[in-house]
RNA sequence: GGUUGAGUAGCUCAGCUGGUUAGAGCAUUCGGUUUACAUCCGAAAGGUCACUGGUUCGAACCCAGUCUCAACCACCA
């Protein structure tokens, strides 16, 4: 044996053959055990990693995943843990427009198959980058059952699964507001946009009082402070707070809009705060999130403005065709003509809602989209959470998972992204004359219009029903389209709609699609999964909606504890980021120190299960000579062994022992209790704090220093038993050096050739 | 604005259900070591457990209030 623990070579090698034995797989291990596994299936799922990008240092928290596989392994179950990588959507797509844009291309140079396929293809050039990552990390996951989350199987249950809501009449489609990027032709969830601040012209505009009896003494006009003035066309309504005495002869009459002159109400709602402007608040429904909902409340109607393209369209008067920002310019210069803006604030501070990649505007508009009704399906949900059949690791998760479940908003699961998995619904071309479409044609050239005009005969402009399927890139049906949901294609006359599903609907039956359900072995013998470990900051996107399919579908909850990480920051205690410049790559800190050493610096060095969880690059090297330490103790086992000698058997009666042996096994004894209970109920970071401790402290600077001088058998066979089980405690949070040692070590015969599926002590 | 969490050694954090003298790693200082390991060993120094009050035989821990920081959600017409 070397001097010092490589860590370079060895990870490598021993990684290479747990691969090559088989030993992630349960049957794999079964064969290897020979005998005294208990049979019983023990799984965890993988949170699928981005399948075309690096990990970072969050996934290596995935190490208390592969902590708890190892565990239950050791301890004789089946152990199943079951990997995947996301396709992610619009993630992945964005990433691949910018490789496009670099060639001077943009997704609307293709039809949606092209731009799907090429997409697809450079997800799988990359696909393997997360998982040789992972695999450096040391997770023992089962890469034979890896699953891709747009493999067919996938689509497949995905289907099956829509298609049984809308049986049920759980699917709708409906108008909703939305953010909208004309930029990017797509909505954004809420998830995926930001608020940028910006300095606005603030616009005071007056509206007329109308026709109506007016009371003696009144102004002749109410002042609106707006920064959109371009949204006036679409106006239902002035607001005013009920509790705002200068208003309150207003309420119940009508005033003038400014740019069509004609009449709205005035009416009163909470939501307008008497502090700002002036007090009264637009009402534009169809461009506004608040004023959508007001209008909702007070039964206003609602008038787009905008089309697709980021155009105004003919609702916009004057201003008709031209986008936003130019409309605004023209709107506040017709509006000055007619002496109706008071006056304006140039220099107000205000924060503008946009897409947080490039930053863009986001228009909120009103789209068709398809949406779940989630009152009876949560239900279930709320009981399985409430009856702790779900367990959570701190109270705190049960609480604001419920808190957030029990608002039971309709869940909207259409996005106008390609790359995804196609909603299955069709289209009829003779039953829906207003259907629009945009494609290329065959000559490359980027088409939009109405499908029926575009196929009549009219100066030669028509093209054939072939053409426009093949270079289809968006099907944009009205909101009351007729249409047929099933898996196949009802025939020539329909086109299936281009939304896509929203990630977290795929992603949602994750429990399901790994496990292959309905009918696999899998299936029948691991789920319900027992431990599944995730970022807090995905609790209502995943892990609701996991719990929320596994009951909709099974019956049964997908799996039985929730464990939610804390997030690693940097040593500063903030966000890793490149401008602050405190980011770890995990993958540079296993060449440097080992994967041993980042799991512990990690799981050990950090804590796991608060918010945040500082990342310390001094913790890991200390975790890193941690490693060597347990080399240098099997190499002084070793070497005294030969030195002197010895045979030691592989049991002694404790007559035979001296009293600082049995102190030594005593306190081993209560290490390996106080471990495996520290395990059970996830106690990840005490339970390696206190096998360091054992290992460093007790075992190596006490008892071995101690027993240098002896060349007694009893000795050593305490010391190499002590070690031998120590390290396999340690097995789950050090893997690779535990297995490198074990291999050198002189041990029992009845000991099992490999570590990683050696007996738990007990 | 709403919700939640945090404040313990120079730094990053533990302290599991209220129980002796509040712990660890790193950093600092002093000393040692031709050793299983310099990726080492021994020792020292370092704390008003944010603050104020309360409950209790007993409080870092429970309660109330105050201050500071952070995150999430909402939002600025």
């Amino acid at each position: 044996m070397n001097k010092t623990y490589d860590h370079k070579t060895l990870e490598k090698e021993v990684y290479e053959m747990w691969e090559k034995i088989g030993a992630f797989s349960p049957e794999g291990a079964k064969t290897l055990r020979e005998k005294g596994g208990n049979n019983l299936p023990y799984s965890v799922l993988m949170p699928p990693p981005n399948a075309n990008a690096p990990i970072h240092c969050g996934h290596a928290t995935y190490s208390l995943q592969d902590i708890m596989i190892r565990y239950k392994r050791m301890q004789g179950f089946d152990a199943l843990y079951l990997p995947g990588t996301d396709h992610a959507g619009f993630e992945t797509q964005y990433v691949y427009e910018k490789k496009l844009k670099a060639e001077g291309k943009s997704r609307f140079d293709f039809d949606r198959d092209t731009f799907y396929k090429d997409v697809l293809n450079f997800v799988k050039e990359n696909s393997d980058t997360a998982i040789n990552q992972l695999k450096l990390l040391g997770m023992s996951a089962d890469w034979d059952r890896n699953t891709f989350m747009l493999g067919q199987k996938v689509i497949d249950i995905v289907y099956d699964t829509f298609i049984k809501m809308y049986n049920e009449g759980l699917v709708y489609r409906e108008g909703y507001m939305v953010n909208y990027s004309t930029f990017y032709g797509t909505t954004f969830s809420d998830l995926e946009t930001d608020y940028k601040d910006s300095v606005s012209p603030l616009y005071y505009v007056k509206y007329a009082i109308g026709a109506t009896p007016k009371k003696e003494g009144l102004p002749l006009y109410m002042t609106v402070a707006t920064v959109r003035p371009e949204t006036i066309y679409a106006d239902v309504a002035i607001a005013v707070n009920p509790n705002d005495k200068r208003y309150k002869d207003f309420v119940g009459k009508k005033v003038i809009n400014p740019l069509t002159n004609e009449e709205i109400p005035v009416i009163e709602d909470e939501y307008v705060d008497i502090e700002f402007g002036t007090g009264c608040l637009k009402i534009t429904p169809g461009h506004d999130f608040n004023d959508y909902k007001i209008g909702k409340k007070h039964g206003l109607s609602v008038i787009s403005l905008i089309n697709l393209d980021g155009r105004m369209n003919e609702f916009a008067g004057e201003v008709a065709g031209l986008f936003p920002s130019a409309a605004r310019k023209k709107v506040v210069e017709i509006l000055q003509e007619k002496g109706a803006i008071e006056k304006i604030n140039d220099k107000y501070e205000n924060r503008v809602l946009v897409d947080y990649k490039e930053g863009n505007v986001i228009e909120p508009m009103i789209l068709p989209n398809w949406f779940i009704n989630m009152d009876k399906l949560l239900d279930p949900v709320i009981s399985a959470i409430e009856k702790n059949e779900v367990k959570f690791n701190l109270p705190e998760w049960k609480r604001d998972t419920l808190r957030w479940i029990k608002e039971k908003k309709p869940w909207p699961i259409s996005r106008q992204t390609v790359f995804g998995i196609r909603i299955p619904a069709w289209y009829s071309i003779s039953e829906n004359p207003d259907l629009q479409v945009t494609f290329v044609d065959k000559s490359g050239v980027y088409r939009s219009g109405n499908l029926k005009q575009m196929l009549g005969t009219n100066n030669g402009k028509d093209y054939s029903l072939d053409e426009i399927k093949s270079g289809l890139q968006k099907v944009i049906p009205s909101k009351d389209a007729k249409y047929l949901i099933q898996k196949d294609s009802p025939g020539d006359d329909f086109l299936q709609e281009t939304d896509t599903f929203d990630t977290w609907f795929s992603s949602g039956q994750w429990p399901l699609t790994t496990t292959k359900y309905p009918d696999s072995s899998d299936f029948k013998k691991y789920y319900p999964t027992d431990f599944l470990d995730s970022g807090y900051d995905i609790m209502f996107f995943w892990i609701a909606r996991m719990i929320m399919f596994g009951l909709y579908l099974t019956g049964e909850i997908p799996f039985k504890n929730v464990y939610f990480h804390g997030m690693v920051t940097g040593k500063d205690g903030r966000k890793m980021s490149k401008s602050k410049n405190n980011g770890v790559n995990p993958v540079e800190m296993i060449e440097k120190y080992g994967a041993d050493a980042l799991r512990m610096g990690l799981i050990v060095g950090g804590n796991t299960e608060a918010k945040f969880s500082p990342f310390d690059e001094d913790k890991v090297r200390g975790f890193r000579n941690f490693a060597n330490k347990i080399w240098n103790v099997s190499r002084f086992i070793n070497q005294k062994i030969e030195d002197d000698h010895l045979n030691i058997p592989d049991e002694m009666s404790d007559s035979d022992l001296q009293k600082e042996d049995k102190e030594l096994l005593s306190k081993l004894k209560s290490l390996i209790e106080s471990v495996t209970k520290d395990l059970d109920r996830y106690k990840f970071k005490l339970a390696g704090e206190s096998i360091y401790d054992f290992i460093w402290n007790t075992l190596a600077n006490d008892y071995l220093e101690s027993i240098k001088s002896r060349s007694d058998v009893s000795a050593m066979f305490t010391l190499r038993r002590s070690f031998l089980s120590a390290i396999k405690l340690l097995h789950p949070f050090m893997p690779f050096v535990t297995e490198a040692v074990w291999k050198e070590i002189s041990k029992p015969k009845s000991e099992s050739k490999y570590i990683i599926i050696s007996k738990w002590p007990i």
